[in-house]
DNA sequence: AAGTGGTCTAGACCACCCG
DNA sequence: GGGTGGTCTAGACCACTTT
């Protein structure tokens, strides 16, 4: 089914604990010592260090040293993740649809080939799509691809996912965006479009999205209309032992 | 001078690593190998490899099993991090300052108490402030906190900034926050302060920050004026090995 | 086939918290 | 002082990429 996904010990421990709490851990109870998991397991204490390393990240538990590892206060806003349109509305319990979209290949231009980092002459796949939330237009989204990177692409976009499209014809796994969030007031004609008055306030997202070598794959543009949409998002304080 | 702050071998190769990009690494150029930097600094494999994998979470570079350890493509915009407004201003070359500052002890309420965790009927530390950025107002933030965490609170507040009187005379180190961020358009009077016109596009973020052990430190409305405020963020798939 | 990163082991010592 | 998490070692085998 999946790609691959390699199942480490880790993981199942992972899976464990967070079963364990599920079921019944209330917050600051303490978890099992990393040596009693170890030998549970019949697993390396590392191992169990990598697991707890990841729910800590996430925020499921913390740690004292000298102490233990306890349960989080507070159940977790998922941490915020790379995720295409309609799995971000998946997961808020939205249905996602798609309203109009067109593809076509034109030459990339000084802004979008500075977001891609290609030269303004090289050809881009430009697709716009006006996407859906249960069924009410909820944005507005321009992307932009090289056309080097994924040959043929115009042909291939039927109703799948573009982030699934780029993995199975492509080999091409998005692992990372940089994004930078606007706010603006629609003019008349893209407020009709998304069924708002106009002037009225909305999210300008523009995103650059990198595969795992690092290479701008994808730079869209997106309008979210203001009154349907809402960022949430987890952030963590860094903690490296720098200066400066 | 700062709290502690151990410094690991793995931070040692970290910063190394840092520099020699720095110093003239173009993307996409191979780093040395895990098992020649382990020999180079006489540790072990895997001492490198935890350097390495913060380099990687911070996108610094990538790696490619079978092939190598590679500088990213672009520069990054650094990932994420829960930070102070003045951290905030500053990271962006601008200077912070503030306006205006009101401090006062009143009972949580419905909507703060839910976000705090605490009871209606408990005391919270109201504070209200007016950020600057480069003297010009940028922000009209309400923090609220549990007066049970932070005894004496009002009196302590000088001019330092708020997570540095939390740091240092409660022993509270937040560690991270969930942030909900809407467009709204700014009622005349607030927009008066913000020196903006009225009825302009802002920035509504609600945020709940925590510290190490998951409990609710401190809860933030903040408006940010549209014209000269972006967020910036770098996200990332996920990769957990599950399944739903 | 050789080399690389990914996972894992079975220990060790240290720093810290608690009874 | 005993137990906990934090760091580290010197190996090992596997999966993958490259030549």
């Amino acid at each position: 089914m999946s790609t691959t996904a390699r199942v480490t010990k880790a993981d199942l421990v992972r899976q464990h604990l967070d079963a364990v709490i599920a079921a019944g851990l209330a917050p600051h109870e303490k978890l099992p010592t990393e040596r009693e998991l170890a030998d549970e397991f019949s697993i390396s204490r590392l191992t169990v260090r990598r697991a707890l390393d990841q729910l800590e990240h996430e925020g499921v538990v913390y740690r004292v040293q000298g102490a233990g590892t306890f349960v989080s206060d507070k159940a977790i806003t998922k941490s915020f993740e790379l995720s295409s349109f309609s799995e971000d509305m998946r997961a808020r319990g939205i249905v996602p649809g798609s309203l109009s979209m067109s593809a076509e290949v034109v030459g990339a231009g000084a802004r979008i080939g500075y977001a891609l980092g290609v030269s303004p002459a090289d050809d881009v796949v430009h697709i716009r799509r006006v996407r859906t939330g249960d069924d009410a237009p909820m944005c507005i989204e321009n992307s932009y691809l090289p056309e080097r990177l994924v040959p043929g692409l115009v042909d291939r976009l039927g109703s799948d996912s573009l982030y699934g499209v780029l993995e199975r014809d492509f080999s091409l796994r998005l692992e990372r965006a940089d994004q930078v969030i606007k706010v603006t007031v629609l003019e008349p004609e893209l407020a009709a479009e998304l069924q708002v008055p106009a002037f009225s306030p909305a999210f300008l997202v523009m995103r650059t999205a990198f595969d795992n070598r690092g290479r701008a794959v994808e730079y869209a543009e997106s309008l979210y209309r203001g009154d349907r949409y809402s960022y949430e998002l987890s952030v963590r304080r860094h903690g490296r032992h720098d200066d400066a």
